[in-house]
DNA sequence: CTATTTTATGAACAAATGTTCATTTTTAAA
DNA sequence: TTTAAAAATGAACATTTGTTCATAAAATAG
């Protein structure tokens, strides 16, 4: 499980402490924050759970911590550092690349932890909120809709509102992502929301994309 | 809910356990579930706690009671006793109208409670997600999918997966819906978000009719 | 190895919470 | 008005929960 490296990076300490967050973040994507106890965190890593007090001064520090490290997550750096230029001559293949990550990331244990604990507490947690709106709907929705303004001024796609475009674009996406976690949630298959990533994606660039072959006539 | 019979309407116990219900429902939407204590409740509605106990056999009875309640709100009975025959030369007005009646029920306080109980238990609780995926995804989008083959047999639009438009059309409106509620919450401005119900209708049929004008060529 | 700091333990605490129940009050029926 | 049923109250209860703290164990530095 943990190695102890030559130079003592992980200082044993800091060790734990991720064991918390990892543990925490965890069983509040099951059973919610407020229903998960200190001595629910504290059993499931082999510990007592006084232990945890010399990590975090209390429980709610810990979600704290938790929603802090949401900026870093994956949901939230989708275009991070990329160049708004280069992504607009991808055209479709940038859609293609968004959704795959959405749809990775619905199997990815970790991030679907996070999403479910972001969907149970957003509407309880103004911070989340926050966190929510800035990153995820500002960072991405509105990168996205400048890369469509991009690609119109280029006669990639037809003109139109690129901040609904991205609106639209990224919605089905969303809601495909919550279906997919339910359905694992009650162990039912979820060939057929996976495939609606890449339907989505085709159905949607179908309908702005330019036809070369249209604008000859 | 249940009738006593012809002649004694509200019978004083009801209205108060319907107040219970009401009271609870409201609650349960702002902290969750697990957040709100008995004594919250009662006290929202200026009695002690164990008077709910005359009306519920417990805590868990009421959020049950509040499930049960589910399948006869607005957001799950869309299509009800409509005829697919009918619905179909609608047209473009259909879908309009579903969108409408999802904007209108975002401001719908009684709804927009249950809306956000939704969310918050549905990852936790199975029975929601029965609810949830009978009664919204299999009623609606399953239904509306049946809409749309009828439409592209009518040459309304055009031909293509059918269910893939039905997502593709609710999954937006979903998306937007929990906006509002998000920013009703901050008490921020709706109207960029209002806005996207109709937008997202021009855009979608755009996408999908048959152009008269350009069957002519 | 020794000393010092960091981390874990066990026990305990006060507050909060769901629930029960005997009793009183209110409502509805006769 | 009298009476029976329904609903509300006050007080108590057993648990659960977050948190503290003195002490013990473990890790780290000198």
């Amino acid at each position: 499980m943990n190695d102890e490296s030559v130079t003592s990076l992980p200082t044993k300490g800091s060790k734990t402490k991720e064991k918390i967050l990892k543990t925490s973040l965890k069983l509040f994507a099951v059973k919610g924050y407020k229903a998960t106890t200190v001595r629910d965190i504290a059993g499931a890593m082999g510990v007592k759970q006084s232990a945890l007090y010399n990590h975090f001064k209390n429980k709610d520090e810990i979600l704290e911590t938790l929603i802090g490290n949401l900026t870093s997550s994956a949901i939230v750096t989708l275009f991070e550092d990329k160049d708004p230029q280069e992504l607009q001559i991808q055209g479709k293949a940038l859609l293609a690349s968004i959704a795959t990550t959405f749809k990775l990331l619905s199997f990815d244990g970790q991030n679907e932890a996070l999403y479910k604990l972001l969907m149970q507490e957003i509407f309880r947690n103004e911070r989340i909120r926050e966190i929510y709106n800035e990153h995820f709907y500002q960072e991405n929705v509105k990168k996205l809709s400048g890369v469509f303004f991009g690609m119109m001024q280029n006669e990639l796609i037809e003109s139109s509102d690129p901040l609904l475009l991205a609106n639209e674009f990224f919605s089905p996406l969303f809601f495909y992502q919550m279906q997919v976690s339910l359905l694992k949630l009650d162990k039912k298959s979820t060939s057929s929301v996976v495939s609606m990533f890449e339907k989505h994606v085709d159905f949607f660039w179908e309908n702005i994309k330019i036809d070369k072959q249209e604008s000859l006539f």
